[in-house]
DNA sequence: AAACAGGATTACGATTTTGTAATCGCGGAG
DNA sequence: CTCCGCGATTACAAAATCGTAATCCTGTTT
């Protein structure tokens, strides 16, 4: 399934490395030089790259500065050189491991799943707001109380959002508007006054919920939990 | 600026406080009992809690546990008891401080200071991603590419935000589509399709911007940086 | 009681959003 | 050159969003 780019300029070794991979279930994109390398780049966006460093018309490792700035995707050399400084510049240069020929074929894909499974970056994790029976989540654009999830719109997420991660403090009119528009104006007041009663509504939000949106006298308002 | 709820059951205390916090610019809100204290939360809301614990109605712990559930509001208790016992039990009742009368106005003021300082949290940092020339901001739901900013619909900020977050992996049509909407379904290739166009409008992304949306031909997706 | 004040809710309509479907554009096959 | 396939773009219409304004409600003052 993975996408692997294959870059060789001796055609047997590339030969028996395209085929093996290949049986191995990936799919294999190959280049014999710098320029074709950086085409394939382009075209099939690998999820790893296997890169010799002596290339008809240039360094391999200098590619690999290039390259890095286009994709995360681990780079693999491959190479006859074993000198300890070579390797270091391996690694310098951006690369993730280093296989100095001759090889074993299964060390090489043992390398490959390593880099793979390494790769396979984490979630990136929702940015969300926790509270017992409340939560909200920016990137979908939904909150969930009392059990009951609901989609919200722009303007009640982001003061949903304030008011929670402020929650038991006071928040003024224009501060939410401020924080929403970017600038504060004449009547802030109804605007957010109008989003806050349709939020409250979305959210089903009454006697019996755990959380509620109290307004003091001087133009503020908090989120409060509500304990009985 | 800052509301302060001053609960003490002896008047001639009390009067003095209140004189000398309102001296120093804070709003104090004045409550003789338990059950005053307990309206009183729910009216002025306040950013401090100053708590006598022998209460003519109650204990002030044991009020300061069920405050605690409505408000974060930093609790500073006031009492003659100085038992290392009391103290302890004040702190594990959810007191944030524990001052013994009689005591300096000035002290008092210090410590409430202090304790308003240190609840004054942090903004919420907005939840986004940075890259060079890039930024999404899912709380404003704004992208900035190459300088400009715009406000995008939630579906091409969605869209956006997975494509960053992976920069320079492919993802594709389904995983975007499932991420999404949760499921996926049949034809899910053509609503990302549009969407993503539509993004591109939006963020006047072409030849010359920093950043490019490249497709493969198996249905995937790729944000990728470009580098000339 | 009537008038009033001010927050909460509802009404309304311009604008935006968004999935679907139609159209365009282009590279490869015949 | 023409036709095809397929991805990109555009068109379209239903639905949602959202600021403004009108209305409702409730406690207070006159």
């Amino acid at each position: 399934m993975a996408h692997i780019l294959l870059v060789e300029d001796d055609s047997d070794i590339m030969r028996i490395n395209q085929s093996f991979l290949e049986k191995e279930g990936y799919n294999v994109h190959c280049a014999d030089s710098v320029q074709q390398a950086a085409f394939l780049l382009e075209e099939c966006t690998p999820d790893l790259v296997l890169l010799d460093v002596m290339l008809p018309d240039g360094d391999g490792m200098d590619f690999c500065g290039i390259l890095r700035q286009k994709t995360q995707a681990p780079v693999i050399f491959l190479t006859a050189r074993d000198e300890n400084d070579d390797v270091i510049k391996g690694f310098r240069s951006g690369g993730d491991d280093y296989i100095t020929k001759p090889y074993d074929l299964n060390v090489l894909k043992a390398r490959i799943e390593a880099q793979l499974r390494r790769n396979a970056r984490p979630e990136a994790q929702h940015p969300r707001i926790e509270l017992p029976d409340l939560t909200i989540d920016l990137f979908s654009g939904t909150a969930e109380l009392d059990g009951n999830a609901c989609s919200l719109p722009q303007r009640e997420l982001q003061i949903l959002y304030l008011l929670a991660s402020r929650i038991g403090s006071r928040i003024s009119y224009h501060e939410i508007y401020e924080k929403i528009y970017g600038c504060d104006v004449e009547d802030s007041k109804n605007t957010i006054r109008v989003n806050i009663s349709r939020l409250k509504k979305h959210l089903a939000m009454d006697d019996m919920s755990t959380y509620e949106i109290a307004s003091t006298a001087d133009g503020e308002y908090v989120l409060r939990r509500v304990i009985f």
